[in-house]
DNA sequence: AAAAGTTACGGCATACGTAACCATG
DNA sequence: CATGGTTACGTATGCCGTAACTTTT
């Protein structure tokens, strides 16, 4: 199980297709079929079908563990690799798109306005690529949202070695359409939602399966799935009455629909820092600025 | 960064000596050298200080990854071979020494009374050793125990994909010494007990950074330190009065000491049964048995 | 017949063992 | 000087590319 081969065997099933896969690694298509081959006789079964290429059984269970290991061996190589260079000019910070609200824009304008003339490079992805980028050094900080009971750390994925901190802790919001009957409420208890409309945006809003985890409740069936790290696009969608979406308050209150707090279960949203076991220099310094400037209730 | 190469390298920290690791590996001195070598140069930094053998700081990094890569890649080799041969004979159940109580000792007895004549062998192990022999197939099935508040699950390490189920909870409780002064007591609290002298077994009872993680709050000093699944060692330390120890209460019972149930925090001991994604034949039967008898209140 | 995967084979790189060579206690 | 890690070198294995072969649509 060499890593050479896992790395041709993931990019053989991504395109469906032994020469595809060939050319993106700059391999020929014979070295892939011989990959293949190997890791084959390597594990003793058939682990991909030809013509047309597809996962047997067994290669759809590589490939739950395949990019995983992969992507720890990324981890450690750039662990290591951070003990040494740094990059002081550019800093890189990742961040899930409910994580930058009014309180952390505050803080690194409060940043900015400091001495230092940093150069801040700030990445919006979504909660598991914030920890890769930061955990592969793509990026040096990392800032995910979650909704958790309060004080509760968010479940993050344990993909290596990291350290979160929780940086400020908000109430939790739905946001309505104007014209929705709870519209002028003060506040809404999700499990009075379970069988609203839900939109379903994993990566910009609370995933429905992390409300159904955290309320203990089966329901918020998904009408409409929406993709990517947009939060303008989902506030349009969600005001439009495509259906409903769960934000934190102080960043819901500024996005144009009825931004309703959650009463009950009693949850907040969270917002955490995550950053490498060893943050150096003005990473370590960014992260002194924002846990000092975090707002945790 | 190939596997061989990381095999060895924790091989020579382990053994702090290149010529020891060798033979442990069946390797030749000079071909660790070679290994440790082409990691080095491969990552560009001086891994292992010589004479003595040790760690340099990067070292000391890439062992905090090494061996969970490892075994990552031993659990997906077993994840595969498991999809084929299957022993039906034997069957084999890894279990953490509080997990198996009265409660799961009576749903075996149970399976031991079917028709079915297996052959069970029951390994007691550490509650990580548990679920790393369940993943790399070294065991069937796996009994985990731990403290949660109720109807949590455990936080179990993620090792791969694994599916765990409520076996049973049960109330949680403090073993004391019969003349404690808080032996006569119905219930205590976990908060009054802080500052107490407490036993640091963490493979046997709850291990002591779980209470102050799920308490929230610091203390629970260790006074002195129990290795192992003994769980006689560990009662007859306890009610000689060396330290508390926390346990399910059934279990707690039949040990000799004044068992004293825990009233606050509201918190549970957990049995969850760790089984692999497919669980085949009579694995499944088994599972099938043991979650058919739980005790989930 | 064309597209796509496999097999055969040759050159180059790598891996390991033997043995000679340092370095440290 | 002895124990233990390193370097040099020869052999064996393995990897990848070229090219001929096979299979499927």
């Amino acid at each position: 199980m060499d890593p050479h081969l896992l790395r041709t065997f993931v990019a053989v099933l991504d395109h469906r297709s032994f020469s595809a896969a060939a050319s993106a690694l700059g391999y020929t298509q014979s070295a892939v079929s011989q990959h293949i081959a190997a890791l084959e006789a390597d594990l003793g079964t058939r682990l991909v079908e030809r013509r047309p290429v597809a996962p047997t059984p067994a290669g759809a269970r590589l490939m739950e563990h395949a990019p995983a290991l992969l992507l720890r061996l990324d981890v450690a190589r750039a662990d290591i690799a951070r003990l040494h260079h740094t990059h002081p000019t550019r800093l890189t910070l990742a961040c899930s798109p409910a994580a930058l609200g009014p309180a952390i824009a505050q803080a690194l304008a409060c940043l900015r306005s400091t001495a230092h003339p940093l150069d801040l490079e700030v990445r919006m992805l979504g909660r598991e690529a914030v920890i890769e980028d930061v955990l592969t050094g793509r990026a040096d900080l990392g800032l995910v949202d979650g909704v958790a009971a309060p004080s509760d750390p968010l479940p993050l994925p344990d993909l290596g070695p990291t350290t979160t901190l929780a940086a400020a802790e908000e109430t939790l919001a739905v946001l309505f359409p104007h014209n929705h009957p709870l519209a002028l409420r003060r506040s809404v208890r999700l499990t009075d939602l379970t069988q609203a409309q839900w939109i379903d945006a994993p990566d910009t809003a609370i995933p429905l399966d992390r409300l159904r985890a955290v309320c203990r409740i089966d329901g918020f069936p998904p009408r409409i799935r929406h993709r990517g790290t947009d939060l303008h696009g989902l506030a349009a969608l969600a005001t439009a009455g495509h259906g409903l979406a769960a934000l934190p308050l102080p960043l819901a209150a500024t996005l144009g629909g009825a931004a309703i707090p959650v009463k009950e279960p009693r949850l907040v949203h969270r917002i955490e820092l995550v950053h490498p076991a060893n943050p150096t220099g003005p990473a370590r310094q960014l992260a002194d600025l924002i846990t000092g400037a975090a707002v945790v209730q």
